[in-house]
DNA sequence: TTGACATATTCCTATATGGGTATACGATTC
DNA sequence: GAATCGTATACCCATATAGGAATATGTCAA
């Protein structure tokens, strides 16, 4: 079997530097398939297939205005990347071992009360 | 060209749903290879090979253990994830705004003050 | 209608899988 | 040293790219 296809979920599509490059631009607003082609310096034909697959997993949505389409983020899209990375968060930042250690201040506190 | 190799970044490394969920068991402790097969129901070799990719890319260390090798979880190499997408996290979570709104509040009460 | 502009799709190619199977390698036990 | 256990690697195959180039599609202007 080959590898799972960009268009499976968010976190095949957001394997490629440049769609999470596309989502960085987008977080700024709506723009252009040749907006993008122009800050990105690809190829147009490229800029629309990365926008296709970011459309298939439905991190971006799409708007016609005269002949531009309009493409915009849509973050939620993202949400299942954060939920799983998230709980891994403390295996690298020393700020929850010492919110635990509040936590558990707190809790004791509560018991003396 | 062909897609990044899976070895080049988390990003691409994590891309693969086995791949996480091999994370996901060694964020309980560390385990010998063998317990990930019996765990994820796969063939000894496939695991081995994702092992590989993650030890690739630092998500995991090896220690050997007489004829065992013990993988142990490096969320570190997740950081990047983390950080790249909880940029995004405004666009769906509601509370930011909340958040936005008692923080305008009291900088307007502070400058009354 | 004709032409220019904006974007999408098609075709081609080199490459990197991920799983299956067989096998090599290293450590341990008999 | 031989048999065995635990892992890693090699090899084969079907598949899905990602970029380049050419072209199709759709819209607006003259």
């Amino acid at each position: 079997m080959a590898r799972a296809a960009t268009t499976a979920d968010a976190f095949n599509a957001v394997a490629e530097p440049r769609r999470r490059q596309i989502l960085d631009v987008l977080a700024g607003g709506e723009r252009a398939v040749n907006d993008l082609v122009g800050v990105l310096g690809l190829a147009q034909p490229q800029v629309s297939k990365h926008l296709r697959v970011l459309r298939e997993v439905g991190a971006v949505d799409v708007r016609d205005e005269g002949r531009q389409r309009l493409y915009r983020l849509n973050g939620q899209a993202l949400k299942p990347i954060h939920d799983w990375v998230k709980d891994y968060e403390r295996t690298w930042a020393e700020r929850f071992d010492q919110l635990d250690a509040v936590l558990e201040d707190l809790k004791r506190k509560e018991q003396d009360a």
